[in-house]
DNA sequence: TCATTTAATTGACCGTGGTCATTATTAATT
DNA sequence: AATTAATAATGACCACGGTCAATTAAATGA
């Protein structure tokens, strides 16, 4: 099985990707149309689909790829020795997630991957940042009766369900923030 | 400001969700389509949005509708002693939303209501789930020094933490079950 | 009962995501 | 270089949600 994949490919997904990029960058993703892609690229509309399942796909890459880069910051980082640094040092990647409504939505609905072998750009990074909190949890005062995987995942939860919150009322940055420690420290904090 | 609603906008919107029940009873909720349901129920396809926002909107009512007949049965019942009866009451309601993807997708969607005075069918079912929840906090052995409001907004930011990691993997029913325990146990319990 | 205002209905039309048989390129083989 | 096999690109086409100016029906007032 080897990798036959022409340079001719490479250079038309970028292109794409490109395409995407500049979209974005001007007006959100929410306004990303695949015609639009298309059609900047120089390419037809089949050539699209030729390169990604649908346009989420597409969405996934974008937006993974800014996740990425929130999470090569995040990781060069120390560990938070608080919960309120814990919230604060999170805070770029929750500021991104609520950047757009649109934006949320997609990575709620890709963040559990959907089947095993088909982990897309947006589970990788869910999986990402659970490693990078996971290693959060030996600081002081930490309850240690609960299995890392556990209270990391537990952590996930009460992102989404804060981030979740957050579109309902008047949001503030600051509301995020202190929701979400009210969350964390009854479940991280032993007692 | 009066409710001079005719009788035959009444009669309409029925025959649109009496058409909508019906496909879904057919091929599920992710089958249903617009023009299906305005040639069922003998009006043109305007008609549909001059009842409802959009699509979403008639899928909130019909899932809506069975979320509250769920939860009807749930306020009967006795409030669980142990987080094991608290799982196993609850399954219905969970088995229901992961029943379909689509519907797990929608409820997520609409569970963080849009806007405050613009509640919709989902958002309220999810506000009745937490108050009955929140019933259940008086059990014995239960922390008692966290808010019950944020202990049951925690119970739902993990219900829906276990449903998503639910259409990752190989799902038996028991996996659910035994999931969401291992996240209610560390939050709920005294320690 | 007719005229007038208000509300409900209609269906042609559009935007946009996605498909697929056909055509064009590239790579492999002789 | 010519032939063939494999891969990529094309664009007309479809599906389906959603819009809106025009039409019809119901309520109101004289």
């Amino acid at each position: 099985m080897e990798k036959p994949i022409q340079k001719r490919t490479l250079a038309t997904r970028a292109k794409l990707i490109a395409a995407g990029e500049a979209i974005v960058s001007e007006g959100g993703f929410d306004a990303l149309r695949v015609e639009e892609v298309v059609s900047r690229a120089g390419v037809a509309k089949g050539t699209f689909f030729a390169h990604f399942r649908d346009k989420d796909a597409l969405m996934e890459r974008l937006i993974g790829a800014r996740l990425d880069s929130i999470l090569d910051a995040l990781s060069e980082v120390p560990a938070p020795a608080t919960i309120d640094a814990m919230v604060d040092e999170m805070l770029p990647m929750l500021q991104f997630m609520v950047s757009e409504r649109y934006v949320f939505d997609l990575i709620l609905r890709y963040s559990g991957a959907a089947l095993i072998d088909d982990i897309g750009p947006i589970g990788m990074c869910i999986g990402r940042h659970e490693t990078v909190v996971m290693g959060w949890l030996n600081a002081d005062g930490l309850r240690r009766d609960v299995a890392p995987k556990i209270l990391a995942e537990g952590i996930q939860a009460f992102v989404f369900q804060t981030l979740a919150l957050h579109f309902c009322a008047l949001h503030s940055d600051i509301a995020i923030q202190s929701r979400l420690r009210s969350y964390l420290k009854p479940w991280l904090l032993a007692h």
